[in-house]
DNA sequence: ATAGCTGCAAATCTTTTGCACTCTG
DNA sequence: CAGAGTGCAAAAGATTTGCAGCTAT
């Protein structure tokens, strides 16, 4: 298993917080739309929230600041800053989603534990090959994937051992 | 592109009514659960259903039968056929979710036309084999995933292209 | 000025639950 | 008969939306 491309670590660069906020400003120009202290407020607490978070995280962070922004402001500028390209949306579990910054990001995709939670990002030219290929067979214009492995991390493992260790009991 | 194992033309069998309802016994007399009126009609509804379905249609499509189900019956149902492996869960969208009968056939994902509501099945072995291999790599042990691409199939585009045309009056 | 925003609360949508009653094993 | 399963309606969880008043441009 050696022949194509597996990951050339590549450069990214890790914006500014002026830098996001200059992008979405752009966007919201072209498209006829404003720049207000709420989206401000928002870009700032998903720039400082970890890497992967729930829409309703960043309700509760806002929610201890005093310019508050509303529940529906937020559901309303994470839908503008996924279209704008800044943020991605993708599954957490089969029900839930959670939310990442994607601007100076490569691509990658996750690994799911569903006992911890905890998230492993990775990334495969050699995937993201195939479902080219997939997709000219198919005759199919690819917008977006979703791609998501479940299952169960090392420290996931531990922690089902433990719990098997008090079954016992 | 060429070298590994494309996607040859294994055999399945298509199971019968017969078959699948009693696969369906064995796995909750396991759990010591019963086989009930309710559960078979749903096994005949699922059965006779298109092969991508979601949990509103098999709900609709029992309310017009006489011996109905209850719409909380089917959700407990649907949960249990898909721990028995008879059902699978996947994506309509990103927020949307359709079921699909999995016994005797092959593992596949889908691409899902974000115009028609269109889903082609694709396999491919070698996307499959690169997942295992990731997931060795960071030690995880993978349950289950997700694949799904979403685009604009070829039908898709003709709509499309008449959309346009209409907007230019 | 005026088209966009915002907060709020009500409305959706999908799925889950509590409960009293019914039925399978 | 006991433990499961069922329907119903209420509850829940995540978003979305209508509206009246605020505010970037």
């Amino acid at each position: 298993m050696d022949q194509p491309t597996a990951t050339p670590a590549r450069k990214t660069v890790p914006p500014s917080l002026e830098e996001i906020t200059n992008r979405f400003r752009t966007f919201l120009a072209t498209r006829k739309l404003r720049m207000t202290r709420e989206r401000e407020e928002l870009l700032a607490a998903i720039f400082h929230a970890p890497r992967h978070f729930e829409a309703e995280d960043l309700i509760r962070t806002l929610k201890r600041r005093d310019g508050r922004v509303s529940r529906a402001t937020v559901y309303r500028t994470l839908a503008l800053l996924e279209e704008c390209g800044i943020l991605r949306k993708s599954l957490f579990g089969r029900n839930r989603h959670f939310f990442e910054s994607v601007v100076g990001r490569r691509h990658h995709d996750h690994l799911v534990c569903i006992r911890t939670g905890k998230i492993i990002e990775f990334e495969d030219d050699r995937i993201e090959a195939l479902q080219e290929e997939i997709c000219r067979k198919y005759g199919f214009r690819m917008v977006d994937h979703v791609h998501e492995i479940f299952g169960i991390s090392e420290e996931g493992s531990a922690e089902d051992d433990k719990a098997k260790e008090k079954a016992k009991t």
